[in-house]
DNA sequence: TTCTAAATAGGAATTATTCCTATTTTTATT
DNA sequence: AATAAAAATAGGAATAATTCCTATTTAGAA
């Protein structure tokens, strides 16, 4: 049976307050800032942990390390894959539509119900 | 000014003709053994410039290596978390709305027609 | 043909993440 | 409150994926 360790909620704890798709590192350092004794192991075991139950989203980047998000209400990410920055946006996909879309075309059963967009973002669109 | 090697169209042409989505890693051992001479370094560092030039898409897993696609027509990815398989679909997301939900909510100013959606398929939904 | 910028080969280095194992902690049970 | 067992941790080693480095080669313009 699951124990609820110390270390285990002072990451979903950061991660519900935090607002700026950390990285593990960042989870990490921030803990430490706090006190925690958690080590990069156990914040890489758990935010995996948090991920398989469908608590926090991990997003993949194109480039850099992942980064975690708590999703406090549901929306959808376009990432700039300049800077990586993450943005959230709210958009109704019309889940209907698209469960048929992709449990007709692929092999695809369950899935989440926000999508990734990727892109540049104003900053990054002159360089 | 840019230069044409034969390495860059080794990997280019592998990639027009597969469908498999394959891996930097898968890339380079396919394209050895058509004898090609390409380093992995110079697949990687052709992989990312032609991703960069919008040729091929960089398809960035949530478990293992990153996987490249040149798209022949548009489409989106649905990608399995649990058996990292890349299934292509079809799907018209109203690029006009959600272009607006975008530049609105986000500074994302330019981004790819396609979207990812992460799931779980059909034989690892039992596991 | 010559020149120069661009690209490569091959290996070292780095980054991000997972793995390992002895120790500690949590929780259920007494 | 003490005990036991499973779960989780700490900390560092190991691995995986990718980038970086530099001497050499190549493509293509003039």
């Amino acid at each position: 049976m699951e124990k609820n360790s110390k270390q285990r909620q002072e990451i979903l704890d950061f991660l519900i307050e935090s607002y700026s798709h950390p990285t593990a590192e960042e989870v990490y350092n921030e803990i430490k800032k706090r006190g925690s004794t958690a080590s990069k192991g156990t914040v890489y075991r758990n935010l995996n942990f948090l991920s398989e139950k469908g608590i926090i989203e991990k997003i993949s980047m194109q480039n850099g390390p992942d980064r975690y998000d708590y999703l406090k209400t549901p929306h959808n990410h376009a990432i700039c894959v300049k800077c990586n920055t993450v943005y959230d946006f709210e958009y109704d996909f019309s889940p209907k539509k698209l469960k048929k879309a992709i449990t007709e075309k692929t092999d695809i059963e369950e899935f989440s119900n926000y999508i990734i967009v990727q892109g540049i973002c104003k900053k990054c669109l002159g360089k």
